[in-house]
DNA sequence: GATAGTGGGTTTCATTTTGGAACTTGTCAA
DNA sequence: TTGACAAGTTCCAAAATGAAACCCACTATC
């Protein structure tokens, strides 16, 4: 399967990986969280090549989870930001950092610390049910085809 | 940057990326999470070819996220099931079909509903923070280094 | 007014990674 | 004896990546 081909399956999973299912992707957006915005930001702090950095921003935009801001005219220069939809990615980007900071830290501990401005406490993200409140675990969710999707869901959930 | 380096980058992401970030990795433990184990039966679903599937399974279980179980002697035949590191990635998988619910949605709705065995409720996952229980967004967390990682934090964060 | 620097790219080309298809191995069943 | 099944491995062509050089519009410096 290719990469335009993924995100056409009847799988949200899919056609999430379709826009941000690469490392350079997920790198990219990581930094933009952190408040990063400029190409020569991006291709200094992750060290990827101009190359592919050009060619996933150009990615991101076209999917709309990045837009170009100008921040100056003569030379024109634009900056990048999340939009609504990238902005909505950040669950992503937290649970990765948070299952690395918890099975990937070495003897020294996670190599950054994240504090909830609200309750000013160290924290650690954690799923919830947005409808009990009750965290929700691996076991404790049941999967069914939508309603529009009958035939093709139970092939996928037969395998 | 090479896959073998980003591993070894101060950054929780980089770290997790270097195991899980690749589309074909993450829709094996997709699968995982509805219960496949199979080799054939991934290879049926999931549209990758036996070449790839057999070096990423490797893979996870190198990094311990899956292990192989045998599950019938003569001739010997193994399948693969999700660790505890492997089952502590549900809320990546989660965040990751969620947001592909809400962005990236067909006029036919979201391909599979989910439902919460606690409560009976259609849900959607939401991160809340661990000590107050309140919902995090992108703005309400403060990034600082870890204890151990002054300078080369310092230098991340500059950027 | 020549030179260097900055920001944001594009081009070129060798090296890696993928995709596709066929082949292997141990075992059972017809 | 032939075929099927599960779980791989091997081979080769096609696509993606990495490294480095080049380009362009401006500004600031000598």
């Amino acid at each position: 399967m290719r990469w335009e081909e993924l995100g056409e399956q009847p799988c949200s999973m899919s056609r999430t990986l379709a826009v941000v299912g690469d490392r350079w992707t997920l790198l990219i957006l990581r930094d933009c969280f952190l408040g990063v915005r400029r190409f020569d930001a991006f291709e200094r702090r992750i060290g990827l090549t101009r190359h592919l950095l050009a060619d996933r921003l150009k990615k991101l935009v076209e999917h709309e989870v990045l837009v170009k801001v100008p921040y100056q005219q003569r030379p024109l220069r634009e900056e990048y930001r999340l939009t609504d939809k990238g902005l909505a990615l950040h669950p992503v980007i937290l649970s990765l950092v948070s299952w690395g900071d918890t099975w990937m830290a070495d003897e020294r501990g996670a190599p950054i610390e994240h504090y909830h401005k609200g309750c000013g406490q160290r924290m650690k993200p954690v799923m919830v049910c947005s409808e009990c409140a009750e965290p929700v675990g691996p076991r404790d969710i049941d999967v069914r085809p939508g309603a529009a999707f009958g035939e093709e869901a139970e092939q996928l959930l037969a395998g």
